[in-house]
DNA sequence: ATTAATAAGTGCAACCGTTTAACTTTTTGC
DNA sequence: GCAAAAAGTTAAACGGTTGCACTTATTAAT
């Protein structure tokens, strides 16, 4: 999903063409990927609809995939910030329980036709999901060491970062019938519990 | 990595003939990976090494990944064994801890020197440790089943998908300082303490 | 035994995502 | 102004994968 609405400081013109064009890709394939489906739309394809080669394509996005997710630094520093902002006695899997429940996708609540389509694209497109895995997981160590550091446990502990692991996965647990909210607080039921009942005791 | 030893059934002159061809294919492959790396040798190298067309090839291989691994029916078996078939008092998150460190392939244990680098190659190359993970992963279902079954839960309880799912991802968890055994025993702390806690009690 | 149906294997050309290399344009620093 | 660096563009290729038309070998039915 692309947002423009984040520039600040004042780019040239070069960068002002290059910011277009790159959204002129987005655009054109998010749009023929909604109308066509992902597998039925190739590089070329898009391209072309955008007015440049394959190769320029691919200068301002490393693959296909990259075509629909948007840059994720502020999703990181969201993520570390539920842990050390959380209220005054809740513990670090509750506030990351609550930050999870709280930025899932949920297709029906935001009154966006448009975005809930876009959910579905990703949803049903096996590649889209592995690589917005791929990207979600790698925060894994970032978010480990931030959980390390508010218990003043090593860097490197190994209980922090399965909290942390499997904190992040909790965004893909397969849900066949049962709903996804249900499913994840299924997970947290688990982490929550195993976390105040491991050794160290004084976890916040 | 490949094993002619599990024949039974009396196969005629063709599946004969079409195994001796399937396993020339695996061999070439894993030969020449070892030889030049994996993404160094491309599939009409390996076809042609097996002397055979890259038709072929993908008539018995889904994909290139596909020749490193062989069939994991019985790996599923033995996984849920580990859960039905544990020793009287043990836990199941106990049982799986004990499993998953005890079948977990460790580089220097076992003699083969063939082996130990079989498990380099696949840990060195992020396709195939990707192409292993979805493998695995596919257990999830089953081993939730046989756990929720063995508490008396119902088949979809989210608690014990939450605990298959985790459980099978310990094997994957990034260690880059920590050596593996620490980790998933940092994991499994979580996730034992998390069972014995949750809510059900009477949990085996 | 002949034959029809099935399945393995072949060769080739194509498709698709991605990369390379050569070339042109724009920007930047002197 | 001007040369060097950076970014943009293009056509061609590369590597995994699939489709198609075809040959050959095995099995099963008549």
């Amino acid at each position: 999903m692309t947002d423009a609405t984040t520039e600040r400081a004042p780019l040239g013109r070069r960068e002002r063409k290059k910011a277009a064009t790159r959204q002129a890709l987005a655009d054109a394939a998010l749009r023929l990927f909604l109308e066509h489906g992902y597998d039925h739309v190739g590089i070329r394809d898009i391209a072309e609809a955008a007015d440049v080669s394959t190769t320029t394509l691919f200068k301002h996005f490393p693959g296909k995939e990259a075509l629909v997710f948007d840059e994720d630094a502020e999703l990181e520093a969201a993520l570390i910030a539920a842990v050390r902002e959380r209220p005054e006695g809740r513990s670090i899997p509750g506030a990351l329980r609550e930050y999870v429940l709280r930025t899932r996708r949920a297709k029906g609540d935001d009154a966006d036709a448009r975005f809930t389509r876009f959910i579905e694209l990703v949803e049903n497109t096996p590649d889209l999901r592995e690589y917005e895995r791929r990207m979600w997981m790698r925060h894994e160590t970032a978010l480990a060491r931030a959980i390390a550091e508010e218990i003043g446990a090593p860097a490197e502990d190994p209980t922090c970062r399965a909290l942390a692991h499997f904190t992040l996965e909790t965004r893909f647990l397969t849900c066949e019938k049962a709903d996804v909210g249900t499913v994840i607080a299924g997970a947290f039921e688990l982490l929550e519990h195993g976390w105040n009942a491991a050794a160290g005791g004084a976890r916040g």
